[in-house]
DNA sequence: GTCTAATCAGAATAAGTATTCCAAAACACA
DNA sequence: TGTGTTTTGGAATACTTATTCTGATTAGAC
């Protein structure tokens, strides 16, 4: 995966990938029949245990607001702070194989629809009812609006990874979501509490 | 170009080249020396030749936020009605070359800080200035937000090229841009003139 | 009109590609 | 302990890749 995901599908030879798994050749036909299927496989892992993963633990979080806006400030800390600059396998895998690729494509457009409507526009709804998120806010284009600015911090923390760059677009994810009447403060952590009641 | 642009570098072969360019093998090694620095001097030509041609032409628009708003509904239109499926070349080649050659980081890296200082930026603070664009916003944050979003438009328009989703990233660009004081409205083309004085 | 340079058409090269095949060794499991 | 399956190491295959070379032909410059 890790492979595929730094180098993508073309640039990266049969010869990577026995070296990565530490497996010989017949072994690696046997079990996944070919270069392209254990491609496909791959992806399709990588959505299941980071994507979904990461989207399965933000869903049932208390603040749906801080959900969002979380995904952006982890994934910006992640390459600022981690080093992580292969961005995502998906996004990279939309550009390289997408176009040509039917089955790919499958796996990457439902992907991007599931983050829109199931993660970004799901949150919104939750956020406005709760009244964490203003009410003028609307889900459906807003969720669209969010899942573009996500697929750029994505591309730009590969060719552009600076923290300053980053961290003002997770920034302005806020912008798109203007907190409702109900300000959702969850209670603050003990350190800023002290820093408020004695600076 | 149309071929790198479309498939990338790694998945064009010199005969795909030849093919498109009409010309024989020996003329192309002769002119580019080799297939790389062919693909760095297509890169770069795109650049001038789409890129900052588009920036430039839309510097000098009387409304700098309508310049900044049009570029979102134009590549927006070209993909929904033109049915321009290839996204940029520039950020397709971000992802696919990018991480591992430095020559083409370098164009890319600079393409990408040029849209976001010399255009983004640059048009804010004029709009600022003339009141069309509200003080409230700020114009270095906002300008790496309009390019992480602008990216993600471009990145869509090749694995999602749907029209609500596409029209809703480009009508969401606004929100990041909300007017000032002094809202600009130049003159109306006659066409629609005549629909408001007569509707 | 001549000389030079570029183009043509294609063979030749050398290396890399994914994939298949084989006999021997290791393993799983009853 | 024996049987069937999987893995190993590596050779072999068939093909594509970028690049070079050759010789003939054409086009442009002066």
């Amino acid at each position: 995966m890790t492979a595929f995901w730094t180098r993508g599908y073309e640039a990266t030879s049969l010869n990577d990938l026995l070296d990565c798994m530490q497996i010989q050749r017949a072994s690696l036909y046997n079990a996944f029949g070919n270069k392209h299927t254990l491609f496909l496989e791959t992806l399709r892992r990588y959505d299941v245990v980071f994507r979904r993963a990461e989207v399965a633990k933000r869903v049932q979080m208390p603040s749906p607001r801080q959900a969002i806006l979380g995904l952006f400030h982890d994934t910006t800390a992640s390459v600022v702070h981690g080093g992580a600059r292969n961005g995502c396998f998906l996004i990279n895998t939309s550009l390289e194989l997408s176009p040509h690729d039917p089955e790919v494509a499958g796996v990457v457009r439902e992907a991007f629809t599931h983050m829109e409507q199931q993660f970004f526009r799901k949150m919104i709804e939750k956020g406005r009812a709760s009244g964490e998120i203003a009410k003028s806010v609307v889900s459906a284009p807003t969720a669209r609006a969010l899942l573009s600015l996500f697929i750029g911090l994505n591309v730009l923390s590969r060719s552009r990874p600076e923290k300053l760059l980053l961290e003002s677009i997770a920034k302005q994810a806020e912008a798109l979501l203007p907190p409702g009447d109900q300000v959702a403060t969850p209670a603050p952590p003990l350190a800023q509490l002290h820093a408020v009641t004695t600076g």
